[in-house]
DNA sequence: TCGTTATGATTGACGTGTCAACTAGGAGGC
DNA sequence: GCCTCCTAGTTGACACGTCAATCATAACGA
């Protein structure tokens, strides 16, 4: 009833917002992985997976590596990784310095298939996000991003 | 080579923009789901089906309808129901006007439930996206989504 | 009426993601 | 050596999502 208290819940307005929000960027994500899978037979996880192997020395990572420069959980990865390693994308080898470790590698066949996916995902990228709004618009969504991440934290 | 030549693919700096963004609303998501959860015992799918159902006349819809309501696939909503069902959060009931039919039912447990998790979701919701940007970014989120959305068509 | 087509909904297979439990090997102290 | 703890990675259970196939019923046209 004040004017200057802050108001404990959203306005129909900021809902609208919100709603509109997630469920266009979800709608985004999905498109995205759509294209890719259309077009390359890869899923956004394979590419992330494929693009931190072809630019690790070697072609090759430890897993926690991997999972860390991915920002992914171990389990996520390992689950993953299985899946790639059944179409050939990826081999694992056992690592000779960490009797524990693995270390992944990527395969010719992941390497083509990657090569293969770098250019219609970035046109993806472009025709769906960079062109889709203005420069100023895309400047406001970094800004957007930065402070959205700093109060998850 | 030409300054008017759009560019085929985006720069550095507009994939920045591009990563950025799309993980953050992924993160976004994840921390709104993580907290309904925690909180509710609730999924965000959990409670997109009990608002529709609780804004519903006599708590209860006809499968596709309530599928439209939500923007979700048929399939998917089935096997949402399936688990949800299980939980006694919702009832299934043949439709008496049409024998090939359902009608997803709102129950008291799924009545309390969705009771129970609103203030936790609103407040979510405030405090994940609204209090974390200005008005202008607000405004802006609304247009970028908007813009994004035209594109997707 | 009878066949054809369209619609409402479910199912199964499989990819994806999280969590908790587990295995196995290093690392340090005694 | 041996005990304890930490770390690397895998596994199983389960929730979630998509796709294609299926099934029953409605609707329609000859």
């Amino acid at each position: 009833m004040t004017g200057t208290t802050r108001r404990v819940q959203p306005t129909t307005e900021e809902l609208r917002v919100w709603r509109g929000f997630i469920e266009t960027t979800e709608a985004l994500r999905a498109e995205l992985g759509a294209r890719l899978q259309a077009e390359c037979a890869l899923s956004p996880g394979d590419y992330a997976v494929l693009l931190a192997l072809s630019e690790a020395e070697g072609q090759r990572l430890r897993s926690s590596q991997l999972a860390d420069d991915i920002g992914w959980e171990r389990s996520r990865l390992s689950h993953h990784l299985g899946r790639m390693e059944k179409r050939a994308l990826i081999r694992r080898e056992e690592c000779r310095t960490d009797n524990r470790g693995a270390e992944v590698v990527l395969t010719p066949e992941g390497a083509a298939a990657f090569r293969g996916a770098t250019v219609p995902h970035l046109t993806a990228v472009r025709e769906l996000f960079v062109d889709a709004l203005t420069p100023e618009q895309l400047t406001a969504a970094g800004e957007i991003a930065a402070a959205l991440r700093a109060r998850l934290g």
